[in-house]
DNA sequence: GCCATATATATTGCGTGACAAGATATATGG
DNA sequence: CCATATATCTTGTCACGCAATATATATGGC
């Protein structure tokens, strides 16, 4: 399966160019709100920003297998009685760490961007 | 030549993945400030950020090739009596729009963020 | 005269990561 | 029995940041 198509408007947009980075941190973010398996994480995050940060699933397994390769996830499985099997995953406290890292350079980066859009040619 | 090594601490950092996509628009909006030649523009993103939007020349010549090609800048060369010839960028009008458009992304995206990364555990 | 350094542009090649596309499995409703 | 929803995973493609490298002009020191 493959959610979140986005509008299919033609154009592209740089959202795709501008998520490279961010999603770890994204991700460690919400899962510091508490477990969560995937799929829901996929669901949840348009939810929650009203499409305005979408991933797709192609997208997400990827950063979810990094994090748990980098320690900074634990994995959980469980077998509902009916229904497919879940992974849940929960931040370590190595991911608590990574995530007070990367929300510092977040921060960094997003301050700097705004100091420099915010300058204006001279108006004479 | 090879400007601005960063801080060789070991740590690679996301910084590269965060600039990914804001290099257009970060370029676009100092062309905007007003005209410019490459090697100015590297040096000048070092000194106006305080190092924290370095950009190396190998990076910065493809992105302005890229708003070339795209009719988003227009090129003027000027060879000074002495010394090496420059190559000076200024906006187009499509440039200006697409300033425009980058830089009504960047506020939404970095909206968004902000907003999620707000959003704190419940403290009982 | 010669070499290092600063100024200035350009190109090649590598690695990474977002994502579309496709595969697989379980349950439900028509 | 077939479409759809839930759930996971993998493969291949493309774009881009950047290190490395090459080239050319001027200046200052020895």
């Amino acid at each position: 399966m493959s959610t979140a198509p986005g509008q299919d408007d033609g154009r592209k947009g740089i959202e795709r160019e501008l998520k490279r980075g961010s999603l770890e941190l994204i991700v460690l973010h919400l899962l510091s709100l508490g477990e969560a398996y995937g799929y829901e994480i996929v669901t949840a995050l348009t939810e929650r920003t009203n499409g305005g940060l979408e991933v797709t699933d192609g997208t997400l397994y990827p950063v979810l297998y990094r994090l748990e390769r980098g320690g900074f996830v634990a994995i959980r499985w469980e077998t509902p009685l009916r229904g497919v099997p879940r992974k849940y995953y929960r931040l370590t406290k190595a991911g608590h760490a990574e995530l007070a890292q990367l929300t510092h350079e977040w921060n960094t980066f997003a301050s700097a961007m705004a100091r420099l859009l915010r300058q204006q040619p001279e108006a004479i």
